[in-house]
DNA sequence: TTTTAATTTGCACGACTTGCAAATTAAGTT
DNA sequence: AACTTAATTTGCAAGTCGTGCAAATTAAAA
């Protein structure tokens, strides 16, 4: 149901395909950030990473975490309220949001497709994100 | 079509009757609202006010939108780029964005409110946030 | 005119993110 | 295995956006 993002297998090949170089730091975030349904910010990636690899940058997970949406391997997602997220899941998909504590919770919803604005035949259309916003079942 | 916000007088007795006072800033900040289509950042609101009104601290537009959307006067929209814009217009509707030049346009798109997400049964759903991403005519 | 609470201001600070340059290191080359 | 070099990592400063705070000002009621 819920696609995981390549494994830090496959996204070493692919860096190394594009040139760049693997090293302890990136690995440890393709394992972190492999299978993560938490939609973690970058903060949140670096606690984690430095758990495991005390000393690592937060630099650097800003650094990777930028590279690996700029090469479509993970989304950010921006719902408005204080830090962007990040998420593995770069299919179709979106989001509901808890208002009060922030969790972000992917969800599919039919029907986005079929949305068509009206009276903005300038524009050209590459992207629809539709956000929920709600409570959560801890919050209520 | 397009709703406007209340008239700078209707503002004024709303402040009124909630005990607030009427200065010449708020007065100001009513008259550049009204009406505008722009979806002002408060930075731009601060460049247009300090036209009229030299002097006129940013902190006071900051807190007088605070106000206003607390109020229900005006719409914060966050479409993820940058800073918050202020929409004057609260009726229900969606946004457009140029992922170029970050301008953003109101739209009406019909089946909005028939959106369901599917496996968040523990979420109580307020609201859904739809933004449409693209390129305006101009940045084309 | 006086009084008083609301408002405005300026500045410091906070949260989040990026720029930069020096130090380090992956990985190809001899 | 040592060498070379461009890519990476790091630490820190700086940028952007927004808010907290306290002193000064002012709207508006008495």
């Amino acid at each position: 149901m819920i696609l995981v993002m390549r494994t830090p297998t496959e996204l070493a090949s692919v860096f190394r395909e594009q040139g760049r170089k693997i090293t302890p730091q990136r690995k440890l975030l393709f394992q972190l950030l492999h299978a993560n349904e938490t939609h973690p910010t970058a903060e949140s990636v670096y606690a984690m990473a430095d758990a495991k690899l005390p000393g690592i940058s937060l630099r650097t997970v800003y650094q990777t975490l930028n590279e690996l949406a700029e090469m479509g391997e993970v989304q950010f997602i921006n719902v408005g309220n204080g830090a962007i997220r990040f998420d593995p899941n770069v299919e179709d998909h979106q989001h509901v949001v808890c208002d009060e504590c922030g969790e972000v919770r992917d969800v599919h919803v039919k029907g986005v497709a079929k949305l068509k604005p009206t009276g903005v035949e300038e524009f050209t259309i590459t992207d629809v994100g539709v956000v929920f916003h709600g409570t959560c079942k801890k919050c209520k």
